[in-house]
DNA sequence: TATTAATATAACATCATATTATATTTTCTC
DNA sequence: GAGAAAATATAATATGATGTTATATTAATA
């Protein structure tokens, strides 16, 4: 007398099979559905209807009617299934590099300027990813980083931390000027040719300003400084303004260009220094890498050649 | 070359073997956690990173974590294993009859009087079972019936119908009146001894006021229709307030004895005829045959014995 | 580097799930 | 209600999933 209540674990191919028969009202048509025999149903069926102790289905002119119990099951069956038929796709598109989440932190300047183009193409053709992008100071960047918080980061020239693993490259800057100004004339531009105008330039106490200065002193040119502002991006607007000049990263230039403003190459080269940097302990996501490749190639114009 | 791809279908042991070994850190704590071998637990694994084509953990000095992608579907697979827990709790509960869903259609007397505690006792023993009562007339009942809408009807004495399957019952009357009244001094009340009382009773086409109005004509005694109402409780207050006398069903003279109402039986004996129904095409779940079952015998001492 | 713990692999047993062939039951038709 | 047709259940059996034990391999630690 094996009667039922061995609790046998249910199983999903049986729930499946439970469905498809009463999606389809006959064992025969649930076994075509499901794409197996007619009597693989009808064990699927008999076992589950043995471990769950009630009567599946009653029946009715050869239609086959859930009992009032199994109707009162059906709607989280169908839950589960429909869960795992999500898992499933979803698990796809992760191998196909379209589903994830990719947690990015960077300099402020990167989240208004370069990185949207690219995250927004990088979306565009994977609908299952999503992102988060904080922006905030080098220090913040580098704790995120160590803490695993963020699997992806651009900050500036970066000393090196054995939890971090960073990729330094160094971006070329130009000297940008006002639409119809005289160094349109100009092949480069010198520190020497700077001289007489006013200069905008990122804070004092940051490593570009120290960089840029120390050309300045060596080429013996004067240093008109006239403001001092924390983004590239701020300076290329005023440059559009007419208020001075700017030595910036190219990357910020381009983007200027239809706005009011053109740029030259500055001499002698004055490397614009970031970091790309990733947390070491942690393997990235496929997707993550994928991504971080793609940032990088994005870059490759506008890298020093070394 | 048969690496992964070959879309082999998610299977259910696969994502506990992950989620446990996801929450114990290690492939050995994860065994003993789901009571197999380390071997097991660990070919699980290999098979589900195969199928799905992305690892599925890192190690971190004896630590498995689990890689970016998993974490990513770790939300829907724990939301698959609790519904199939849920499915296999609910249906142990449905086989010890404590769950389910009975929709019962009843006369709108039965809703606020005899039912309500039935139904009390019934479901405070049966946490999962839920309850649909729905009152009405005798003819919408049936509708409901024939049309498979409502899982058992409480209607009054009933012809018959093929697809409907009904119990008839006679159900005791007695005599109503206000405590003090000089019927306290009887045993048995007569039509002749209500002659000379006001009458309250049910509407002139109920059959109950035809086949009592027929008693008091056999008896030769007067009728003094006083007041027409709809529901023996209806009645019974009116007789609380001293407002007349009635003939009622003793399930409800019952409820009004410590109410200022007492009662005597009435003869002859007048029956209050009704019948339990429920649809004969569809197989009642086992809990709706229980609850009927058990109305039934709460009805026993009620009955007029044949 | 040696030791130990953890994990992977191999060989095999058992159960789940499928198959085909066939018996039984239900439904339909006369 | 008998017989034909359709649907379902059962039997015998193959294969895959899932488990076992024994053992090799790899990683962590002293």
């Amino acid at each position: 007398m094996r009667w039922g209540m061995e609790r046998g674990k249910l199983r999903l191919r049986q729930l499946e099979a439970l469905m498809a028969v009463s999606d389809h009202g006959s064992i025969t048509n649930a076994a075509t559905e499901l794409g197996i025999s007619q009597p693989a149903v009808s064990r699927l069926l008999s076992d589950l209807g043995d471990s769950l102790g009630f009567s599946l289905f009653d029946r009715k002119k050869g239609q086959m009617i859930p009992s009032q119990e199994v109707r009162f099951l059906q709607p989280d069956i169908r839950r589960v299934l429909e869960l795992m038929r999500q898992i499933s796709d979803v698990s796809q598109e992760i191998t196909k590099r379209r589903a994830g989440h990719i947690r990015i932190a960077c300099l402020p300047g990167f989240a208004t300027n370069h990185l949207p183009e690219i995250v927004a193409s990088f979306l565009k053709e994977r609908p299952g990813v999503s992102m988060t992008i904080e922006p905030d100071r080098p220090e913040r960047i580098l704790e995120w980083m160590i803490g695993e918080q963020y699997d992806f980061g651009i900050t500036d020239g970066f000393a090196g931390h054995p939890a971090v693993e960073s990729t330094y490259l160094e971006i070329r800057t130009v000297c940008v000027f006002p639409t119809g100004h005289p160094f349109k004339t100009l092949d480069v531009i010198t520190p020497a040719d700077m001289a007489t105008e006013n200069i905008i330039h990122t804070r004092q106490d940051s490593e570009f300003f120290s960089q840029l200065s120390k050309t300045f002193q060596t080429e013996k040119a004067t240093f008109n400084s006239l403001l001092e502002i924390r983004q590239f991006t701020a300076a290329c607007e005023l440059v559009c303004q007419g208020t001075g000049v700017a030595v910036v990263s190219e990357l910020d230039a381009v983007k200027y260009t239809n706005k009011g403003l053109d740029f030259r190459p500055f001499a002698p080269t004055l490397p614009h220094r970031i970091s790309l940097v990733r947390p070491i302990t942690q393997q990235p996501s496929m997707v993550t890498l994928e991504f971080m490749e793609l940032f990088a190639d994005s870059l490759q114009p506008f890298l020093i050649e070394t």
